[in-house]
RNA sequence: GGGCGGUUAGCUCAGCGGUAGAGCGCCUGCCUUACAAGCAGGAUGUCACUGGUUCGAGUCCGGUACCGCCCA
């Protein structure tokens, strides 16, 4: 089969459901994207953030990833020894989230279950998840090396894991510790301060009185949004500056419904402008009255049980929901004459990102991680070194901003989806010891028993393991590494690491990039990347933000079946300015129709057609087998679209070198759109068709190398069509790929501004001629007789190389270039381009008036335009401080105006 | 309260010191053997407001308004 007789039955369409499976099926088995650490070049590694398995791929997804592939795409071709990692997150709580949603619908609980059961479950959901996943991964086309797909749950991540916990704790920087964290009643389990969401909520400010102990007659009023809280407090606390309440400090007020003495004490926190001056403190369940709690030596009073019921320290609403002894306290301040007032107010409230209920500040038993050394040196590294270097530069400071205020992390999390935390308890005489401190830290069961022994005696009978997980992010931090197979000195992790970048997006920042970078620095002693590029985010048609509970996200797999990978892909991409700007999706609910996927697959056919077009024109013959054009033989359109593409292809690389990946696609497609097919193709047709066979050769050559050029340069954005296209060109039969042919390398020499410019006068001078023939109201088929008048040989000279051009798309059967008019014409329609006259003499019937307005016009246009000009030439300070080359080039640009305007005038008036 | 984006043609967005562009949509004419998912031609803008810098400001600097995010 040749390329000849299979392009003959190329369809007019491009089918892209026939040829993306086809391409993206050929690049795995072939394994071109499949990492050899042996392989020479320099390395270009990333690690893909690993989706979630929750589900499916959403939109953000397709973006976030196209991005990177673009980028993988480009260094690959441009000769990098190239890996890039796939993978899947095992998402701990959502996954939990998911099933207990699941399991709620059954009428039943985890706990029914047991822990081996749900974990079975977990699995089996898993399995279906990471199997969509990856199927939609491979659908977008990424250029990922499958043969090294990991799960942060996969027997060497979990190793490198659990290597990771001891190597902490066994740096001293991992312990058990009572703290207030934030409780989520409805999961039942801790979680980190990111994972809050603040939520603005009408609620109300209660005053309650609180007695004097030596003066019950008297009372202080304290406020709260949280009354049942109360039940906890173990002070009050007053500014020591405030006159108000001096004279207290030291006594005791008598807690009301407890009956307890709590003392009233002095602390600069309290701001006495605020309300009443007075704070009740609770330090079980409020951080800032914890950290006064802690100061103070108060007792900590918790008064919550784990599913968001008082427990019996709330006597006597022991048993009750939170929110239902909320009520009840203030029916109790209300009823004994207590309460001072209510208040409407609306404040923030911190809401469980996952369980979707207002947390608890609770004290609990945790397990930490220090990380302030860690922290404090990624810091450095950063203000130091630049490192890692984020693109844009802006989100560097999100990322020092934060590393700046680090707090412990809390990395346990009372699920059993995970890993599990590798502590171990000892049991003795059939019981764990009641010491929080009591257990040994080991890499698994055996070891953990021995170490137990060695600590708490051999009458340890055996030991148990922690049942809590570790929160997901501690096995996300480890990705970069841990995926190269940390801790080994694996031959990847020697090749590929530190990765070159680390794509994605800003929301997670501190969750994860910052993370990484702790634990790179602390495992490897490096930054676990080299740049950071922040993608935005992909807005609805609205400009909203995508999100589940709006349920106003646009499903990528819709916009993939209506239009292919490669048109999604370019739609999303040519929308970035720059990195990280949020893109906007135009998108029809009513039809699922999306404008700019549609433009993007029109765009795909375009360059379908204008490739059918060259192949149906190469008779068989391959680029190769074409050969270079040899210079001499070139002719002016020739060389002009070889100056453009390599002018182009220069700029793409250098917008892909600083990511500047929107600006190359959209350089890419006015290159091919406006430059190659809307003027080379057009002007390549009479040579193809003529007798010139040395002509005829020269536009196949050059056809060959500009198509199969602009296939190279477009490839990372649009990996399928390029691959089919390039096939068919090169006849390849499979061989090979285009995706690891070099990247096209411009050629300076073939640059030639001045050459572009001068076929701007050619573009005009033809688009001046249509329009006088539409304005004319001339039928397409209809030929014309055209003169361009000039006197200056610089413009003559150009329009006589180009007249074979200008005949053949202004359709002019006769066409004369002349330096004056010999007899002038009747009646003729005219414009002027540069000082050219561009003059249609008319025959017959002509609607003169039109003529005359079409002439008046365009005078008014130059007027309007030479007036600008001319007020800046006539102000002095112009003249004086201006760059001489700007006035000069104005003063040029003012007398080009003017004759052209003289010019046009002498047409109106022989229009008589 | 602090920080970061954004505000340009009906819509989605480029442009970031020399007097405004693209795609879609709109109007006119075309199924011209690469492409009607197309071709040719055309219309459309106090570049949010406001001071300033400059010979000259969508373009740089300050402020205001509105929209959106992040952190308290």
């Amino acid at each position: 089969m040749t390329a000849a007789i299979s392009s003959a039955n190329l369809p007019s369409q491009y089918n892209p459901f026939e040829t993306e499976p086809k391409w993206q099926r050929f690049w795995e088995e072939k394994g071109f994207y499949v990492a050899d650490p042996k392989a020479p070049g320099e390395a270009f590694s990333m690690v893909l953030p690993p989706p979630n398995v929750t589900g499916n791929l959403h939109m953000g997804h397709a973006f976030a990833f196209t991005l990177p592939d673009v980028v993988t795409r480009y260094k690959r071709m441009r000769g990098y020894n190239v890996l890039w990692l796939p993978g899947t997150d095992h998402a701990s709580i959502a996954v939990h989230t998911i099933l207990e949603n699941q399991l709620r619908q059954e009428g039943k609980t985890r706990f029914d279950l047991g822990r081996e059961a749900f974990l079975e479950r977990a699995w089996a959901w898993k399995e279906q998840s990471q199997g969509a996943i990856k199927s939609q991964l491979r659908r977008l086309g990424l250029s990922l090396d499958w043969t090294r797909d990991r799960f942060t749950l996969d027997e060497g991540l979990s190793r490198a894991v659990t290597e990771a916990f001891v190597r902490l704790y066994e740096a001293g920087l991992i312990y058990r510790g009572e703290y207030l964290v934030n409780w989520c009643p409805a999961t039942q389990s801790a979680v980190s301060d990111i994972e809050l969401d603040d939520k603005e909520v009408k609620g109300h400010l209660w005053h309650f009185r609180y007695p004097l102990a030596e003066d019950p007659g008297q009372y202080l009023v304290v406020a709260t949004t949280r009354p049942e809280t109360m039940l906890g407090d173990t002070a009050v606390a007053v500014n020591p500056q405030d006159e108000r309440y001096r004279h207290l400090i030291g006594q005791f007020v008598r807690l009301p419904i407890k009956n307890r003495l709590i003392p009233i004490i002095a602390d600069e926190y309290v701001d006495p402008t605020f309300g009443s001056g007075c704070v009740k403190i609770t330090p079980a369940h409020d951080p800032n009255d914890f950290e006064i709690g802690k100061r103070h030596q108060l007792p900590f009073i918790n008064i919550l049980n784990k599913d968001g019921t008082l427990n019996e320290n709330g006597d006597p609403f022991t048993g009750l929901d939170r929110f239902v002894a909320r009520e009840k306290v203030v029916q109790w301040f209300a009823e004994h004459d207590l309460l001072e007032k209510v208040e409407d107010h609306t404040h923030t409230v911190p809401y469980s990102d996952r369980g979707g209920v207002p947390i608890e500040p609770l004290l609990s038993i945790q397990w930490f991680c220090d990380v302030s050394g860690m922290g404090a040196r990624c810091l450095e590294e950063e203000y130091q070194r630049n490192s890692p270097r984020f693109i844009p530069e802006r989100w560097a400071k999100v990322y020092t901003g934060w590393l700046e205020k680090l707090r412990p992390w809390c990395i346990s999390r009372q699920l059993w989806w995970g890993h599990q935390i590798p502590a171990w308890y000892p049991v003795i005489d059939g019981q764990i010891p009641e010491d929080p401190q009591a257990f040994v830290v080991a890499r698994n069961g055996e070891e953990a028993l021995l170490k137990a022994r060695e600590k708490f005696g051999p009458e340890v009978e055996r030991v148990e393991q922690d049942p809590d997980v570790l929160d997901t992010w501690f096995s996300s931090a480890l990705w970069p590494f841990s995926t190269l197979g940390w801790p080994e000195e694996t031959e990847d992790f020697k090749r590929y690491y530190p990765n070159s970048l680390m794509s994605t997006g800003f929301d997670i920042i501190f969750f994860w990039v910052a993370r990484m970078a702790m634990m790179g620095s602390q495992f490897t002693g490096q930054i676990p990347f080299k740049d950071v590029y922040i993608n935005g985010l992909v807005r609805d048609e609205h400009g909203a933000k995508m999100s589940k509970t709006k349920g106003n996200g646009i499903d990528p797999l819709e916009l993939l079946d209506k239009y292919g990978t490669d048109a999604l892909r370019y739609a999303l991409v040519k929308e970035v300015v720059g990195a990280g700007q949020d893109i906007r999706l135009a998108y029809d609910r009513k039809t699922g129709e999306s404008a700019s996927v549609e433009a993007a697959r029109n765009f795909a056919n375009k360059i379908w057609n204008a490739s059918r077009f060259v192949l149906m024109n190469l008779e068989g013959q391959t680029p190769a087998q074409l050969g270079s054009p040899t210079p001499e033989h070139l002719e002016l359109a020739d060389r002009w679209i070889l100056s453009r593409l390599h002018s182009t292809a220069t700029q793409v690389i250098a917008e892909l070198e600083a990511y500047g990946l929107g600006e190359g696609a959209r350089l890419l497609y006015s290159l091919i759109w406006d430059d190659f097919c809307d003027w080379y193709i057009e002007l390549v047709k009479p040579r193809l068709r003529g007798e010139d066979l040395a002509s005829k050769r020269t536009a196949q050559q050059v056809l060959a190398t500009v198509l199969e050029t602009i296939l190279k340069l477009l490839h990372p954005w649009m990996p399928h069509i390029t691959e089919e296209i390039w096939q068919l060109l090169t006849q390849a039969n499979q061989t090979t790929s285009i995706s690891v042919q070099p990247y096209p390398t411009p050629n300076p020499t073939w640059i030639a501004p001045q050459l572009e410019r001068e076929f701007g006068l050619v573009i005009q001078t033809i688009t001046s001629l249509r329009n006088l023939r539409a304005e004319a109201g001339l039928k397409p088929h209809q030929a014309i007789t055209a003169l361009l008048l000039t006197s200056d040989p610089a413009e003559q000279r150009i329009l006589t190389a180009a007249q074979a051009y200008i005949r053949e798309l202004a359709k002019a059967e006769s066409l004369e270039i002349v330096g004056s008019l010999a007899a002038e014409p009747k009646q003729v329609a005219a414009a002027v381009v540069g000082t050219v006259q561009v003059l249609m003499p008319l025959a017959g019937l002509v609607d003169v008036e039109a003529l005359r307005a079409k002439l008046q016009k365009d005078l008014a246009k130059l007027e309007k335009e030479a007036q600008g000009i001319r007020a800046r030439l006539e102000n002095p300070n112009f003249l004086n401080r201006a760059n001489p080359e700007v006035v000069q080039a104005s003063q040029e640009q003012l007398a080009e105006l003017q004759s052209q305007m003289r010019l046009l005038g002498s047409r109106l008036e022989k229009l008589g």
